[in-house]
DNA sequence: ATGTTGTCAACTGTCGACAGTTGGCAGTTC
DNA sequence: GAACTGCCAACTGTCGACAGTTGACAACAT
């Protein structure tokens, strides 16, 4: 009934590393260094070397043999083939939301963008949080559990280069109605204009991120 | 010059792992022992610990905790929803080949279609492993480093459901002829053919796996 | 015979300690 | 002063041992 309670060690140390380089407070570039990490979240080194090997393999760090873990910080060469994967799965996705949606998909979707345009207009940080909630709406109507992993994963290592995530007023206006068109495709069941209206999107996205990684 | 001429322990024991899985050596459904396979390999539980984690990272594990880890069997869904991420990589990976393939990159296709040919009409065993060849050329040509990543993981996960690999003529046959078209439409550089081509072989490849699924 | 409870062996989760490697720094030479 | 060499501290890779949990079996009650 209560499945595990209390998660092991290596469990918790992987969300609470996860949290860490996610909202920066590991900066790209710096060092884990299993000791110092080890003793500050009061456990060992086994546990925590396999919270850091869990992270690396969701692409959150990178390990260099004898000399440790680190958080990578992408080059625009990087960006774009994250870009590629990352419209792949999502165009996939978008195909299939169109031809498996239920009802209660369509109001779960007309509801976060609402909730974006609403929390746009009354100015509220964090657009992103709203963005990511819409993309995994779009992933549970497309009902395909391998490609909504993959997703998450690859959405993961976009926040991570949050360099992107000045709030850009033109940029969340255009998503928004990106947003728009692709529930409406996917409301007429019209996979190949959902499909079509992902690649646009992200290729949007993409280039605003790519902008801004120059400065 | 020599960058690791000797591998880590916990490095050699995943190819060992892997090996052995992937291979049936270790059956789907069996359990992997942490100190008899350590023993067996000669290391201790610390390494191994680390590449059966990393083997679950990529599939061909599945960890219960305080239980240990499992050979995943596959039902008919979930090889389903494995082929529609494969069909949403593999596609895109198509349309990229098609818009950036070399001339070397088309003379190692044709050379890989041909080895299939001659090794089929000699009836050599193991036909797959040139459909691997040709698809990880196709892969090359994309040039989309993390696309090809995840390609090679979700065609680890399809080769442990080796169930399909039971030498069957007409389905090397029809697979053989998607090859010869996908070649030709990346030729010309017809990256919506190249993807379209790529969905219908996959598809095939697919439903002759859920045939042999249910024997 | 069936269902329940107590016990136990086997295994995973975790820990602390040792060994091997790496990068940097001081000392030396030209 | 610059380049090279040898040493050293810090850190990762690895190991063996202990603790906690799980599933199964046996004994018992119904």
């Amino acid at each position: 009934m209560t499945p595990p309670l209390h998660l092991s060690l290596a469990g918790q140390a992987v969300d609470v590393l996860r949290e860490q380089v996610l909202t920066g407070e590991i900066p790209p570039g710096s060092r884990v260094n299993e000791v110092e990490v080890a003793q500050k979240l009061g456990i060992s080194r086994g546990p925590l070397r396999e919270a850091i090997r869990h992270l690396a393999s969701e692409g959150l760090l990178t390990l260099v043999p004898h000399r440790g873990a680190f958080v990578p910080d992408a080059s625009p060469d990087d960006v774009r083939a994250l870009f590629e994967l990352r419209t792949a799965l999502e165009c996939a996705a978008a195909e299939l939301a169109a031809s498996r949606r239920t009802d209660v998909d369509l109001v779960r979707l007309h509801e976060v963008c609402a909730a974006s345009r609403s929390n746009y207009h009354a100015g509220q940080p964090f657009p992103y949080r709203l963005d990511l909630a819409f993309h995994q709406t779009l992933l549970d109507a497309a009902r395909s559990p391998y490609i909504a992993e993959q997703v998450r994963l690859v959405q993961q290592r976009v926040v991570l280069l949050r360099s992107a995530l000045e709030d850009d007023p033109p940029h969340q206006h255009a998503s928004m109605d990106d947003h728009d068109e692709l529930v409406r495709a996917i409301e007429d069941g019209d996979a190949a204009r959902a499909s079509t209206v992902m690649r646009r999107h992200l290729s949007r996205v993409c280039a605003q991120m790519l902008t801004s990684l120059n400065h």
